[in-house]
DNA sequence: CGCATTCGGTATTTCGAAATTTCCACGCCC
DNA sequence: GGGCGTGGAAATTTCGAAATACCGAATGCG
């Protein structure tokens, strides 16, 4: 028998009929441990110590690279090899403003589109990250979990704005902002008040004030973009 | 010495002062060669062809073929290749509507940051349009060259935005937009008038009026779209 | 006769190594 | 002493073939 060997097709639902490739498989890793920081920004990617990591040829490794330059979280100088996309100030001003205008206005759709399966994603969506904001406490690491409701919730939010390129937008860049806040904010009590926030967006949203709720969720952006600026500016004061 | 680099290889390629791998001669190729149609949209893109047409191996088209899903202009269905992404009147309402709001921001920012350099590139970008436009028949087919001084007076319209997330955003959805253009309209002719709205677009940018430069770019945009729309929707009509 | 299964052909995906190119330090000439 | 070519060494890029997976036709069974 061979290597644990995945990618047969069984042992899956019906429903997951998702085939896995070894190099959608790295896809995942690579851009996960990008935005995570555990690949530091700047970082040289070389082949020789990517192929340890993963565990896989040459190929898949360079076509998941080859993608996550789409999505701008690594860079590839011809002939000289692939890194992780670096941060700046610059890049992170220009990747809030994006953010704020680009969920603002998708939000604006979404409140006037939205339709009942909507509003209930919403309430369920809200819902889900007011128990996880709850039960963990202030000062636990942020994890996995933590990390797919708060971003389940800002997508259900803009989910009924029936523009795919826009939603796509806002995935690409969600994940830009991401990595900055999980470099620059690495404990959960920075994002206190968020709860709150999120309560009183989606009640408004929910409520059809299309100018409230963008309002509130501009005012939300702006804190944590602060909170993020700070502490990428003066990463010493999170200890 | 060092300024001129020739790579050793074949000089196959003549425009390009920079360093060029396969993957990005052919990265460059295929882009076109979507976007111009000669691809069709939905169409399967077997390697078996590819490497006969571009005359490379599997690795740099993968690579290239990666690269494009970035920008929506090829699809990859895990372990059943690749195929030019199909068009559909969703995508291209979608895809209008997100070139609108796009680029109306942009020019807007631009426009308030804009420096005297950016007012010397809009002007010479204008100026060439207008003598191409001027110089070519209505009913001569569309050409590189034309493209080419078309997209530039766009991009420096919004060249000053001083947001390089919004300009590549920008960058992309005119490429999409671009395809359907060229599918639905391959003559000149439907361009009519293109010249006249870009002087009257670039003089309100130049004077500093930002209202009435962003409703007079809607309204160019909303005037080609239409067209394309219309014909995309009967592509009969342009024989 | 309908349906699930198998099997051969074809296409994609992956690997390992060869071909290029870049990097860097060393020696040489001015 | 400093600038400039030179020669490995290391990395990227590319190729060709092996491994794997999918598609359609033929077969067996209910």
């Amino acid at each position: 028998m061979n290597d644990l060997r995945v990618p047969s097709m069984v042992g899956r639902s019906v429903a997951d009929a998702q085939v896995h490739s070894k190099a959608s498989v790295v896809l995942r890793r690579l851009r996960n441990d990008i935005v995570s920081g555990s690949l530091a920004p700047g970082q040289k990617l070389q082949f020789r110590l990517l192929v340890q990591r993963y565990g896989v040829g040459t190929s898949p490794l360079r076509e998941a690279l080859c993608q996550l330059i789409g999505e701008h979280l690594v860079s590839l100088q011809s002939q000289r090899g692939f890194s992780v996309q670096p941060v700046s100030a610059d890049d992170l001003a220009d990747v809030i403003s994006a953010r704020r205008h680009a969920e603002i206005y998708a939000l604006g759709l979404s409140v006037q589109r939205g339709d009942e399966p909507w509003r209930i994603q919403v309430r369920q969506a809200t819902d889900a990250f007011s128990a996880v904001a709850a039960k963990m406490g202030d000062q636990r690491p942020i994890d996995e979990h933590w990390e797919r409701i708060h971003r389940n919730y800002h997508f259900a939010l803009i989910g009924a704005c029936q523009s795919p390129i826009l939603l796509g937008f806002c995935k690409s860049i969600y994940h830009r902002f991401d990595r900055y806040r999980r470099i620059a904010v690495p404990v959960q009590s920075f994002m206190a008040g968020t709860a709150r926030d999120h309560r009183d967006i989606a009640g408004a949203a929910l409520a059809g004030d299309v100018e409230r709720s963008q309002h509130l969720l501009a005012q939300h952006i702006d804190d944590i973009a602060e909170v993020v600026a700070a502490n990428f500016a003066q990463p010493a004061l999170t200890r």
